[in-house]
DNA sequence: CAGTATCCTTTAGGATACTG
DNA sequence: CAGTATCCTAAAGGATACTG
């Protein structure tokens, strides 16, 4: 019998491997709060200085793990438009959470 | 006037620059569930296989941190106990609200 | 027991140039 | 416009051996 490892089966280490990466959540919850789709350049400019490499690399992630959907219209210039899946969505206050808690932090540190 | 980037702006981007790093979330939950002071020992097994290497910084960062505090007994065998403190404890929701999730997209991706 | 120290490999991240 | 491709550096991660 092998051990089971912590790993596998710790729900919080599966989020961690899920969302590794310095843009991920920011990228994720940017969709989520626009609700409307967004196009490459305009999700470039809200997260700069975010690299093009990073931002493609993770939109490609995101959509293989059914959290963002992409729709490319066929004209010139070529537009393409990613949103939020209700999957994703359901992300929304796990995310606020975090974000309301590190303001929580910051205030508790700086007033030491 | 410089243009204020997302990184600085951003409460999740500082979350996520707080918290990097495969085993920090996992160690701080498991120091907020145990509640009382938990040996370095203890640490490394219940969260097998982390390695030392890993266990040994981050707890050192945390305490920088103001997450965890460090009490060092001097025994033979010498003992070191590490526990939550007030401010790491208010990130228990927040966490367990990402472990919840986690099994929610699991739980949604596998039914399909 | 509770760490360090060392070494090594992989991955992340980012700058820049190019393309359908 | 929306990406790729290439190159490079730094950081993360991990295995192993050693120490107060």
């Amino acid at each position: 019998m092998t051990t089971l490892q912590y790993e596998q089966n710790c729900s919080i280490m599966r989020f961690v491997g899920l969302f590794s990466g310095k843009w991920v959540l920011p990228i994720v919850y940017h969709l989520i709060e626009a609700k409307h789709p967004v196009r490459f350049s305009q999700l470039q400019k809200a997260l700069a200085p975010i690299p093009q490499k990073e931002l493609s690399k993770h939109l490609k992630l995101l959509e293989q793990h059914q959290l963002i959907t992409k729709q490319i219209y066929p004209e010139v210039p070529p537009r393409v438009e990613y949103q939020i899946t209700e999957l994703g969505q359901t992300l929304q206050s796990a995310i606020q959470s975090l974000g309301s808690w590190m303001e929580l932090y910051e205030k508790n540190i700086n007033e030491k």
